[in-house]
DNA sequence: TCGGTTAAACCGACTGTTTAGTTAGGAGGT
DNA sequence: ACCTCCTAACTAAACAGTCGGTTTAACCGA
């Protein structure tokens, strides 16, 4: 059908201008973000911009909630099937460090949305971030009811899995740097994958009551 | 002495529109931060930020620095005395929290500082960025020599004390959107100092070998 | 198959505003 | 007379956003 080859262009390009403005969003901040810029990597004219998605904040707005719909659903469906709460917990932190593999920009851009506060997120955004955490909070009431884990706050516990990854994501690009000043590492491959199996190892055998010290 | 009250007062001027920028980039960032809204706040004319610091860039810089030398002192001075690895490894992130309490801009303008990556920072501030977590990793041996802690990759441990306060302190301001949503938290006063501590006991608990469960 | 109609998709060039950075000069103490 | 500290007014560039006109392509009657 032609139309909906019409279709699929419409959304081919206005998928093109988001990847493009995400990219610029991250990597110099709403503020420091040029629509220019932003039109020149999405190979279109300025006005096309207007067109097919709308402003500045129209299109911050829209990669913004896109993005954190995208890492919903990974964890979502990355959930779904588990039963062991270990596992479901372990699945989380990954669920980001794999979405994050497909979009490069997405921890800085996360970073500079928590960075940038509550007041400037959209509330969609923010409804989704709390889904997320639900999510979190269901799998640590799981195991606490099982027995396989402390009381903790979700709060404290999600960020500890899903900030420190994110930070992890931003501080690798320095990692080379403070390697040569400090003498980092053992081993390490700069792997974020790597990293974060460390990190949910620590934060598992954290909460953990003492029967399964980790399987590492 | 005249020139003594001279020297203060240009210190003091300086100081006060150092203030202002760091409150200024914090918020808005380095792009969106203006120059001429730092000036309004540090109460001074646009011309005499150039004539006490200089550019805009060289503001951000000394900024940047002079934070993270706050910070490195802060941890030095609180390891300093003390021998108890665990005790130790808990003072990190208080002195991070401390100096936080004293500068409410500062986790927002470390997030941005890492999201806005390697290549921006000067490599003054990345050098003592380095030499904080070189303490980290001090402690870290120090508690494997000592048969307390398990062997952690010292990026990923400092990351998970500090990396996920910093998230935490930005995240507090967006807990009460969340809370709204799902029903988070049991208890929990908004203090970051109380978070801190839990967030500490779950990655102490993490990494040590199995003999203090944790002092809760 | 063809020419004509229409609407969506696209573009270069523009506008008014905001921005970082400068400059020519003045108050006031020594 | 001189130097430090300070200011209002300026400049040049960058910026977000708009507009008039042009191209493309789907559709339709004949």
């Amino acid at each position: 059908m032609v139309v909906t080859e019409a279709v699929a262009h419409r959304s081919e390009v206005r998928q093109r201008i988001l990847e493009a403005a995400a990219e610029v969003f991250a990597e110099r901040g709403f503020g420091g973000a040029g629509v220019d810029e932003i039109a020149r990597r999405a190979g279109v004219n300025k006005a096309m911009l207007y067109y097919h998605v709308g402003d500045k904040a129209a299109l911050f707005a829209e990669v913004v909630n896109s993005n954190v719909e995208g890492i919903r659903q990974a964890v979502s469906s990355a959930l779904s099937g588990l039963d062991d709460p270990s596992e479901r917990l372990r699945a989380i932190p990954r669920a980001f460090a794999r979405t994050v593999g497909k979009h490069r920009y997405l921890p800085q851009l996360m970073l500079r949305e928590i960075a940038a506060g509550g007041p400037n997120l959209p509330a969609e955004a923010v409804a989704r971030i709390a889904e997320i955490m639900g999510m979190t909070k269901g799998v640590l009431e799981d195991g606490l009811a099982r027995g396989e884990f402390r009381r903790v706050d979700p709060f404290v516990a999600h960020l500890m899995l899903v900030g420190s990854l994110m930070f992890m994501a931003n501080a690798l690009r320095m990692r080379q740097r403070l390697s040569a000043i400090l003498a980092l590492p053992p081993e390490t491959a700069d792997e974020l994958e790597s990293l974060t199996e460390q990190m949910v190892d620590i934060t598992l055998n954290g909460i953990a009551t003492n029967e399964n010290p980790g399987e590492d």
